[in-house]
DNA sequence: CTGATATATTAGAAAGTTCTTATTTTATTT
DNA sequence: AAATAAAATAAGAACTTTCTAATATATCAG
């Protein structure tokens, strides 16, 4: 396949791959909770008290996330901590500091 | 303010600015719009034959990424020409090559 | 077992997105 | 001024997303 330079991405595949995970952290809620798990493991309802919405608001958000293969979790006691579980989606939120963070 | 330096984004208006130009590039045909301009300014007639769908389709995806201020247009003759008009989404761009395009 | 706490699921209404087709606007040629 | 070409807009159907409220499931403490 010949390529061309002057594009960024070069195949559809990549495109939509890339869409789909745009796609997935575009919600103001599902970035929050990307940019406070970051590298930890929080329970849902630290998520639920530090990104702000109902609890069933959140769990659907994490529904979501988990479905897109975006977030891993695990079940401890009677709790439920998730945590980002795809390096890529880990440089795009560093990322998306650089670009975004006014105060940093 | 107190900042947590375990948060990525620190404020809600960082996450909204970031969910609004993630939103914008979400959807298969923007995103590929915006990789084939890259840092070109390229007619409409140009970006319908390059990215592949209607004119009409293209125009509305068009619509809505210079409403948000992210594409800026320059008319010439009876052609239009469309550029990246916001550097924060050329940063994004080239980072979402290096995050997603398998063989570059 | 019972009550309390943590999380997930379901259902449905409201709002938003996307595409297609048809039409309109604007600019250029002849 | 007609005809052509480039781009934008409008209308509407089909689909998707989002939130709320109610309910379900699972685990723990007594």
């Amino acid at each position: 396949m010949e390529k061309n330079r002057e594009h960024i991405l070069y195949n559809d595949a990549d495109i939509n791959r890339a869409a789909r995970c745009l796609k997935a952290m575009s919600h103001p809620l599902r970035l929050k909770i990307l940019c406070v798990l970051g590298t930890e493991s929080i329970s849902v309802q630290d998520i639920v008290e530090q990104v702000g919405t109902s609890q069933s608001n959140i769990s659907q958000h994490l529904a979501i996330l988990r479905e897109k293969d975006i977030l891993g979790y695990k079940k401890e006691a009677n709790r439920v901590y998730y945590y980002i579980d795809d390096e890529r989606m880990l440089q795009l939120i560093r990322m998306m500091r650089d670009v975004f963070c006014t105060n940093c």
